[in-house]
RNA sequence: CGGGGCGUGGCGCAGCUCGGUAGCGCGACUGCUUUGGGAGCAGUAGGUCGUCGGUUCAAAUCCGGCCGCCCCGACCA
C-alpha cells in the first residue's frame, strides 16, 4: 500500500522523515547518525554537485583531493579551531584487528598508532599544512582550490540530511596575497551560493554576516545564506569564511611580497553540503511528497503509458517516440513501461518522488494527437498537442522552476516581520515563527539572553538592500542600548 | 547527557497483564482475471521473537543484566 506521509499540519518533523523515506532519498544505516543515500537521493546530489562545480570552475577554481585522515597534532595548531571541533571528532587509534582467545574479533591492542588520526570534520588544517609548502612567492598566489569530499562530525542528535555524522560536501580553500582579495573571494563565493540556491534550487535566501557567536571556528568573519523552511524555522544553507591570517599563522604559511617582505597568506574557505537536500525538501515539499525544481530533478518528465489488453504495441511505440523526441531535446525523461504496476500506482509514485512533469499517453490520446500533462507543483492537468510537445515541455519546466521560486519567496515575505518591542518579538517567534527583524545592540550578552529566553538566534546581519529599514539606526528593545540596524532573528535548524 | 518510545518473516504491527506448538496487514513468488489515480481472487515461500543469563515440566510472554535504534530537548553545516 501507499507509504504513509504524515500531513505537515499534524507533525512537521514526522512529515519530513516520512517524505525522505517515501521518496527514497535516504535510509538509515546500521550506524547511528549515518545514512545510506540510494540513487533517488544521490542523483539529486549529483545534479547539485554538477551545477555548483560548473560555477566554481567558471570562477577560476580547480578541484583537488586531500586525505580523510589528519594527524591529531594538526588540530592543536589553531586554538579556536580546536575548541570548535574537539567535541565531535572521530579518531582512528589502531590499524589492525585480531581474533582473541574467545574467537571474538577485536582491535589488536598491539596495533596502536603512534599518533592518533582524526577523521576530517573539515580540512583547513591538512590544507594549510600543504599550502605552507606550496607557497613561497606572491607569484604563487592566489590558490583557488575546491574539494568534493565526505566529512565526519560526531553529532549528538542527528536528522537525515540536516545533521548526520557523516555527510557529503564541497569545501573551497583559497589563499591570497592581500586581505582585500580574500574578502572579495569570500563575498564572491557567497554570491555563487546565492545564485545556486535561488536559480537552481528555487529557494530564496538572505545573505549576511554571522555574529561572533555563530562564526566558524577559526574564522575572522563568517558569511551565510539563510533560507526559511515551511515550519518557520531558518536553515543555514551555505557558509563562506574570511579566515584572515589565522591558519597561515598556525601553519607558518608565508610568502614574499612584491617588496621582498615576508607576509602571512590570507585565507578563505566555503562550503555547502548534502544538507541542501533537506533544504529542498522543506522548501518545496507538500503533503504528497517532495517537489523538485526542474533544474535539479534527476527525472524532469516521466511518461506513463496507459496499457490495455490489446493495442499496447501502438501505445508503447508512440510513447517511445515521445521519449526519444524529448531526450533528443536534452530533457531528462523516463518512460515507465513496467507492466507490474498500474497507471494509478505510477502516478502516485512519481508525485511522492517530486517529478516536475508527468505525461500519460493512452489510446484515446493517440487518436486525438494529444498527451496528458500534469504539473507536480500545482497538480494542474491538461491535454497538450503531441505536435510541438518539446516546446510545451520546455516552457512548462521553466514555469515550474519560476513558480516554485515565486511561491517560496511569497511565503518568506509573509513570514518576515519587524518587531520594535520585545513582547511583540517574543509573540511572533512563539506563535508565527519565520524571520523577525529587530534592532540589536551588537553585544554577545543581549544575543545570548534572547537565545536563552526565546530559542531564537541571530541568523545574520543582513547585507544592505534586502529588507527595507534594516539599515537605519535605532534602539535595541531588549537592552535599551543604541543599535546600528535591524538584524535577522529566527529559530533555526 | 536528560526525557519518551521501540526491538517479533523484507516492511509495518498484534500477541506479553493471565507462560502451553508464533499470528495479521503490506510486500515477494505462481496462476487467472484486470489495467485513464496506489486492482481482485486463489495458492506458495519466508521468523533461533535484539542479546546474555535466571525462574519453570514448559518463556516472545515472568525476573535481571547488556546492546541497539527512533523521537523530543541542550552543541553544530
Amino acid at each position: 500500500m501507499a507509504d504513509k506521509i504524515t500531513p505537515r499540519s499534524e507533525d512537521y518533523a514526522q512529515w519530513y522523515v516520512d517524505v525522505v523515506r517515501a521518496a527514497r532519498l535516504a535510509e538509515y544505516s546500521p550506524v547511528r547518525g549515518s545514512m545510506i543515500i540510494p540513487p533517488n537521493g544521490y542523483e539529486l546530489w549529483e545534479n547539485m554537485r554538477d551545477g555548483l562545480d560548473g560555477m566554481f570552475k567558471a570562477t577560476g577554481h580547480r578541484n583537488a583531493y586531500f586525505p580523510l585522515l589528519i594527524p591529531i597534532s594538526f588540530f592543536a595548531r589553531e586554538a579556536d579551531h580546536v575548541d570548535g571541533f574537539a567535541k565531535e571528532c572521530a579518531v582512528v587509534t589502531h590499524h589492525r584487528l585480531m581474533v582473541d582467545a574467545d574467537g571474538e574479533l577485536i582491535v589488536d591492542p598491539e596495533a596502536k598508532l603512534e599518533e592518533p588520526l582524526v577523521v576530517r570534520p573539515t580540512s583547513e588544517t591538512i590544507i594549510w599544512d600543504t599550502y605552507s609548502k606550496w607557497i613561497q612567492s606572491w607569484r604563487d598566489l592566489p590558490i583557488l582550490i575546491n574539494q568534493w569530499a565526505n566529512v565526519v562530525r560526531w553529532e549528538m542528535r542527528t536528522r537525515l540530511f540536516l545533521r548526520t555524522s557523516e555527510f557529503l560536501w564541497q569545501e573551497g580553500h583559497t589563499a591570497h596575497a592581500t586581505e582585500e582579495e580574500a574578502v572579495e573571494e569570500t563575498r564572491k563565493m557567497l554570491d555563487v551560493y546565492t545564485t545556486f540556491a535561488e536559480e537552481w534550487m528555487a529557494m530564496p535566501v538572505i545573505r549576511g554576516l554571522k555574529t561572533a557567536a555563530e562564526r566558524f571556528a577559526g574564522a575572522v568573519d563568517t558569511y551565510c545564506i539563510e533560507a526559511l523552511m515551511q515550519d518557520g524555522k531558518s536553515l543555514q544553507a551555505g557558509t563562506s569564511h574570511f579566515l584572515g591570517q589565522n591558519f597561515a599563522k598556525a601553519f607558518d604559511c608565508t610568502f614574499q611580497n612584491r617588496n621582498n617582505e615576508l607576509e602571512y597568506v590570507w585565507a578563505t574557505s566555503w562550503g555547502v553540503s548534502t544538507r541542501l537536500i533537506g533544504a529542498l525538501v522543506m522548501t518545496h515539499g507538500d503533503d504528497k511528497g517532495i517537489v523538485l525544481p526542474p533544474k535539479l530533478a534527476p527525472t524532469q518528465v516521466v511518461l506513463v503509458p496507459i496499457l490495455r489488453k490489446d493495442g499496447n504495441e501502438a501505445v508503447l511505440e508512440a510513447a517511445r517516440k515521445i521519449e526519444q523526441m524529448l531526450r533528443d531535446a536534452g530533457i531528462r525523461v523516463f518512460l515507465d513501461d513496467r507492466e507490474q504496476y498500474r497507471p494509478g500506482w505510477k502516478f502516485t509514485e512519481y508525485e511522492v518522488q517530486g517529478v516536475p512533469i508527468r505525461l500519460a499517453l493512452g489510446p484515446r490520446d493517440i487518436e486525438n494527437g494529444v498527451v496528458e500533462l500534469v504539473r507536480r507543483d500545482s497538480g494542474e492537468k491538461q491535454s497538450v498537442a503531441t505536435e510541438g510537445l518539446v516546446e510545451t515541455i520546455r516552457k512548462t519546466l521553466d514555469a515550474v522552476q519560476q513558480g516554485l521560486f515565486d511561491r517560496a519567496k511569497a511565503f518568506r515575505e509573509v513570514h518576515t516581520n519587524t518587531a520594535d518591542d520585545y513582547e511583540t518579538f517574543q509573540r511572533i517567534i512563539e506563535e508565527e515563527g519565520g524571520f523577525v527583524l529587530m534592532h540589536w545592540d551588537g553585544t554577545a550578552e543581549t544575543e545570548a539572553r534572547i537565545k536563552e529566553e526565546t530559542k531564537a538566534t541571530i541568523r545574520c546581519l543582513p547585507f544592505p538592500g534586502q529588507f527595507e529599514g534594516t539599515e537605519e539606526p535605532g534602539v535595541d528593545p531588549v537592552s535599551g542600548q543604541p543599535s546600528k540596524g535591524r538584524v535577522v532573528f529566527a529559530r533555526a535548524y
